[in-house]
RNA sequence: CGGAGUGUAGCUCAGUUUGGCAGAGCGCUGCCUUCGGGAGGCAGAGGCCGCCGGUUCAAAUCCGGCCACUCCGACCA
């Protein structure tokens, strides 16, 4: 790839709207630019990042025995009504009609579509399993957009459909992905974790969601720092190992005027914080549900919203809900004398001698216990975990990270083979609907997420197998050297014709110039052509940032396929 | 959708408070000098000041409406 003749416009300064360093890099290497919000053109080196990606990601599938298909990316609007994601989606499924008036949307995913091609095309038992993939554009209307293409409403995935006559095979097929996954993000050179995650609305069975580290990510990682355990704080489970005291101390109730939070509750009295809880009331099919947790935790949103009778999604009660349930504001509630369910958080319930609201505005209860003042019946586990906290499994203390999720596996179950009558037959004859797995792994977000967390502050720093090339040469004053000018000319096409990727910096540009864009763009290898060192017969190599050293320009290919 | 902010040259941004010739730096074109880490000089090109309407002798600037983009929140395979 010719520098002069390609379309590769860096930029010196960061353009205002990009915050994060993918987004600001990505676009002052010259990969992207932004058409609108949520909408990325991919220039000529970022193309050669997708299609990098892609290759890994195919390699890792195919060698596993998954097979590549692609499917429309406008699909009608019948198939999704038959899984009732049609009605069940929001505004994020872009609906859209044709010039008939017929309904069809923008994919956001595949999994009507390939049943559907499955159902009419498989029919025994003998073709499963079956495992079908496709790298493909999604759309989906995020409510904001943000962080680039990071969370883009268009972007490109791969997407992959197995299926099942039983569970023996769909757990191998489900290893399978799990171990082309890590292949894959091992290759790329990222520091990962695979983490148990919650399985959203998609199904019901095992999940793992595919974590690169970084400090931008939007997900909460929890993980032992002895054990195996990993998990996303969304999903993983809170364990108390304490025993609840005696209680020592009466129920009074202290008079706290303008005290509305646990903070200004701790320091009016001048109390522990871990000696207070909160309740939360949040919104239930019949009547209000109140959540109990310590002062110091936060509520876990995915686990209250699976309690018994909570609404879901999850809504918090309004101040009117609250004041016709409760009888106060919002600052002054406790479990105590509430005539609504209460759950109670685990690290809630042992406590004793606990501070809490009075259910009357302007007073809080001392000296409160279990049992004697309150129920303790439905004690759950309802709150985020926290750094230190102990891992569920017990091996150790559980650190939290961030990460970027790029890919995620789950168990589909039946859910869509029945409610899409996709059966087959079985080897008696009998007509059943195989387990299906689906597996993601987004390439945008992928080629994003390497920038996130493989950059520093003069530019972008590639793994060799998603770099947009491999070598990187500068001619440096080509237009006053015959020789430099011939040398690289030379490397170029050796590079060609060894099936080495190159970028040709043979623009008249000052030296000052494509050292920066060099830095910038962040190729692995870099041979710099210039009169200095051919005045020896050499050129320049250096590999990223490390040391450079003189070499023979004819040496060059060698090199790079040793 | 709620809150905050920004829209002026390809990019970064002044100018808007107090209405009066459309600006700077970088980038771009040409010439000269320089020539291994974003050079210097000279001469240029480049604008629907987001859009529509209003006020005014006069609007980038004041008023009304709309749109786009960014950030915080709710949402998220």
């Amino acid at each position: 790839m010719r520098f002069s003749q390609s379309l590769i416009p860096t930029l010196r300064e960061a353009p205002a709207n990009a915050e994060i360093p993918s987004h600001v890099l990505l676009l002052r290497a010259g990969l992207i630019r932004q058409l609108g919000s949520g909408l990325f053109t991919w220039l000529p080196l970022g193309v050669n990042v997708l299609q990098k990606v892609e290759r890994v990601v195919r390699e890792e599938l195919t060698k596993r025995g998954a097979y590549e298909i692609l499917m429309p990316f406008v699909q009608p609007a019948e198939l999704w009504k038959e899984s009732e994601r049609w009605q069940v989606m929001g505004p994020e499924l872009l609906r859209l009609a044709d010039r008939h008036d017929n309904e069809y949307c923008l994919s956001p995913t595949h999994e009507e579509v390939v049943t559907d091609l499955f159902r009419n095309n498989v029919s025994s038992y003998r073709q499963l399993p079956c495992n079908l993939f496709q790298i493909n554009t999604k759309f989906r209307d995020e409510i904001r957009p943000r962080f680039g293409v990071l969370r883009s409403r268009e972007f490109i995935m791969k997407d992959g459909y197995s299926f099942h006559l039983d569970e023996e095979t769909f757990d191998a097929t489900y290893q399978a992905m799990y171990d082309a996954y890590a292949a894959i993000l091992t290759r790329l050179d990222l520091d990962f974790r695979a983490v148990e995650a919650d399985p959203g609305l998609i199904g019901d069975g095992d999940s793992h969601e595919f974590h690169v580290l970084a400090n931008t990510g939007e997900d909460a990682l929890a993980f032992s720092q002895d054990g195996d355990y990993a998990a996303n704080v969304e999903r993983a489970e809170a364990i108390t190992e304490e025993l609840r005291p005696d209680s020592k101390k009466d129920l009074t109730k202290l008079a706290t005027p303008g005290v509305t939070s646990i903070e200004s509750l701790v320091d009016f009295l001048e109390i522990d914080i871990v000696s207070t809880v909160k309740t939360i009331i949040v919104e239930g099919k019949d009547s209000p549900i109140a959540l109990v947790l310590r002062g110091d935790h936060e509520l876990n949103e995915l686990k209250a919203a699976r309690l018994p009778n909570v609404v879901q999604p999850l809504r918090f009660a309004t101040e009117e809900q609250v004041l016709d349930a409760v009888g106060c504001k919002l600052g002054s509630i406790g479990p105590v004398g509430l005539e609504i369910p209460v759950y109670v958080d685990r690290a809630a319930g042992v406590l004793a001698d606990f501070y809490c609201g009075s259910n009357e505005t302007g007073f809080h209860l001392s000296g409160v216990n279990w049992d004697r003042d309150v129920s303790c019946d439905n004690n759950v586990d309802i709150r985020r975990v926290q750094e230190g906290d102990p891992a569920p499994d017990g091996s150790g203390p559980l650190s939290i990270v961030r990460g970027i999720e790029v890919g995620h596996i789950f168990q589909l179950g039946t859910k869509y083979s029945r409610s899409m009558q996709a059966s087959v037959q079985d080897a008696n004859g009998v007509n059943v609907f195989p387990l299906m797995g689906c597996y993601g792994i987004g390439i945008t977000r992928l080629a994003a997420a390497i920038v996130e967390q493989r950059h520093d502050e003069i530019g972008i720093d590639w793994p060799t197998e998603a770099s947009p090339a491999t070598l990187h040469v500068l001619s440096l004053n080509a237009e006053r050297s015959e020789l430099v000018r011939t040398t690289s000319n030379q490397i170029y096409s050796d590079c060609m014709n060894a099936g080495i990727d190159v970028l040709y910096d043979d623009r008249p540009e000052r030296p000052g110039v494509k050292f920066a864009d060099a830095d910038l763009i962040g190729i692995p290898h870099r041979v710099v052509v210039g009169e200095r060192a051919l005045n020896e017969g050499k050129v320049e190599y250096r590999y990223r940032r490390g040391e450079t050293s003189l070499v023979e320009p004819s040496d060059i290919v060698r090199r790079l396929n040793a």
